[in-house]
DNA sequence: GTCTATACTGAGATAGAC
DNA sequence: GTCTATCTCAGTATAGAC
């Protein structure tokens, strides 16, 4: 399942690969904090200097999961979405379920995700500049998930946004969920996105266009979303999930 | 401006507020991660020790500097709308904006307010049970700038909600706002609070009472919204913002 | 380039003396 | 209530083996 990157020799591949597996082991056994970078390095069987020659810290090694996480998502709903012809609402389903699948066991540690929320120029801040090529590719991957939908061209700009949003709302709620398996937060899933696609039915209707219109200006003022002439002013970068910088 | 409680005797109330103040000065000074406890409890005349008697922890200080930022909130949300007649619109301005004149020098304190959301059962988790109360309070304060409005039962029930994680956007906006004061996240909120309002009267239309009621019930069912019923079953918390346990 | 071994710093947090 | 001493652990530094 997992595959790591960027170590340039085949040893070395092994090595990383081998205290991510320790570090994952021990994130879930004892949680992100109680496990230690020494223990991590001891289990993998190298020495602590190692661990931080291929992670800068302990927390690069959950966003190494979390990159791994997202590329699995990736493949799973292009298998899915190539084999069947579903429509939206199932291939949404898709989409959000197979996420959940992937991180079922690891939900303390997708909390830690979290941690630099509130941090904007932290590398790790999950809303931050230095994370949006992540966002970048959470969203195209809605985008795919939409297809070739019919919707007007505003509703086509908004929706990917809205549902990466849900997303991250979905997966908050999914590490607080305390029922068994998480099954209120697949309920949720299935209850929003059941609504969500009815609503979008009757949000496409023309006579709505004006209110459409002015959510899309509220959002693009905000910097929520690109705006649609070519402006070189750098902005806020919570929103401006497709800007870089 | 600042008043602590529960130091027990007198003098303890002058070394808590001593300590408070001081790293409250050097969080501005140094930002929350640079400011060391042990320069805190040097610049307030303490040792390492008298510190952590007040607060168990660091990020236990801007807890309690975010209690007093809500009772500073709660004051003059109260006093404002005592003292005019304002229609719903204005009254939400007033909610939303004095809050973040309060926090206004404040933004990267602010956002140590998150640092925990990722771990439900942190004592400073932003939406765990522990800062249950904090939360319950804050919803109160919406309720009262929503006042006296006629709304359907559903909207009324709903509608504080909505506005507090409004609110929370909103600061997370403020966080990552990278305009001269700030001016952007203060035009979200004027823009959102027009749109909200307008699309406020087109919901409470008799014609979407059973839309209205869908959605009540996937909040519902996510634990978002307590049940109408009695019910003895915890569930998760991230939601149930108006349950304790 | 890939590691080991070891030592060191800094800072959050705690124990126990007073 | 307050201080001093101490602990733990993330992270850095360095020098060198292969």
């Amino acid at each position: 399942m997992f595959k790591m990157d960027k170590a340039t020799t085949d040893r070395g591949e092994q090595t990383k690969l081998a205290i991510f597996e320790s570090a994952l082991r021990l994130f879930r056994e004892r949680g992100f904090d109680a496990a230690t970078m020494r223990d991590i390095a001891a289990q993998a069987g190298v020495a602590l200097g190692a661990a931080y020659y291929y992670f800068p810290s302990k927390e690069a090694i959950v966003s190494a999961y979390y990159d791994i996480v997202q590329k699995e998502h990736a493949r799973r709903v292009a298998e899915a979405l190539a084999s069947d012809h579903m429509d939206l609402r199932a291939r949404l389903g898709v989409a959000f379920h197979s996420k959940l699948d992937i991180v079922q066991d690891d939900r303390r540690l997708l909390g830690t995700i979290f941690r630099y929320t509130g941090e904007p120029d932290h590398p790790l801040s999950c809303l931050g500049p230095a994370t949006y090529e992540t966002r970048r590719e959470s969203i195209e991957l809605l985008e795919q998930a939409i297809g070739s939908e019919s919707l007007p061209k505003d509703l086509r700009q908004l929706l990917p946004i809205a549902l990466w949003a849900l997303q991250m709302g979905v997966l908050v709620h999914f590490i607080y969920d305390r029922s068994t398996h998480q099954e209120r937060t697949r309920k949720l899933v299935n209850n929003a996105l059941d609504l969500g696609v009815r609503l979008l039915s009757l949000a496409k209707s023309p006579l709505l266009t004006p209110v459409r219109g002015k959510l899309l200006n509220v959002l693009r003022e905000a910097d929520l979303l690109p705006s649609n002439e070519a402006d070189s002013t750098a902005h806020a970068q919570i929103g401006a999930p497709l800007k870089a910088v």
